[in-house]
DNA sequence: ATATTCCCTATTATTCATATAGGATTAGTT
DNA sequence: AACTAATCCTATATGAATAATAGGGAATAT
């Protein structure tokens, strides 16, 4: 039940563009350092995200990424389905043909309120609200931030 | 964000118990059978399961397994937590130690929103519900349960 | 030109979940 | 006592997915 160390680093990077919004693109280098993540590795996840429509790049000096909407248009659940293919617990609440008994099935059910009950909460909430809330806990407190 | 097999496998292996709940024990050859789970794998569940105090065990002709208490007692999370560890979506919600700067952490507060919207779920269902949905859903349908 | 940056494909490493194996122990049955 | 059906224990193998690295190619601003 845990989350791939893709959607950690990749909502990382993501509230990082969301802090920095508006000035410009920031290299992927940048990103890495601050985040603490290999550049290397940090390549791919901005691959997905692009590919997505999540971010934009720009090549060359001053080059760099931002984000394509602004942080109050992308909610969590996007990032959670374009970096982890999608939300459920189980494949068969989906996907019924995985299994023969789906109609009968008790357990699925459940899995299904389960999964509704994490979208919600990943729905409502959206990039800018976590840079809000950071803003908000840097007042007080420090500057960085992991997960 | 899948649940392992463990979990899955578990889950139908207490319902089996659970519906067959009163009728002394049933050996674990009967649930592998039924359930279509490898028999050593299964073992090592029911293991975990017998450890955590959710089944009781009896050796030798006619011995088995059985629930060690009442179906209604035994809700959802506690079966996700025995074969799972946890049932956080990251580490950091439940040990605080694993991130230097969970004080200041954003994602963290989110994180924990998921973990408790999935618990609500699962504690508020029991083996006992699982029991009643299935033999509702026999009914009218078929006998073979599967997740 | 050159330095900076993203882009692409391939490969490796590592981890963890899943599964199997073989025998030891216990308890009923005859 | 011998036999059989079952759980119990420890070790090991397998496999798949995730995580990470590597190396060079292409674009762009100065």
């Amino acid at each position: 039940m845990k989350l791939s160390t893709k959607v950690r680093y990749g909502m990382r990077a993501l509230l990082s563009l969301a802090l920095d919004y508006g000035k410009g693109p920031i290299p992927l280098k940048n990103i890495a350092k601050e985040q603490e993540i290999s550049e290397k590795y940090l390549e791919h996840l901005m691959a997905s995200l692009k590919a997505a429509g999540l971010v934009r790049s720009a090549r060359g000096t001053h080059g760099g990424y931002r984000l394509a909407k602004s942080p109050s248009q992308i909610s969590l659940d996007e990032v959670v389905r374009v970096l982890e293919g999608s939300i459920v617990p189980v494949d068969c609440v989906d996907d019924p043909s995985v299994c023969r008994r789906v109609r009968f099935c008790a357990m699925r059910d459940i899995w299904r309120q389960v999964k509704e009950a994490m979208e919600a909460v990943l729905e409502s909430t959206t990039l800018q609200d976590l840079v809000e809330r950071q803003r908000e806990k840097e007042q007080s407190e420090g500057t960085m931030y992991y997960i």
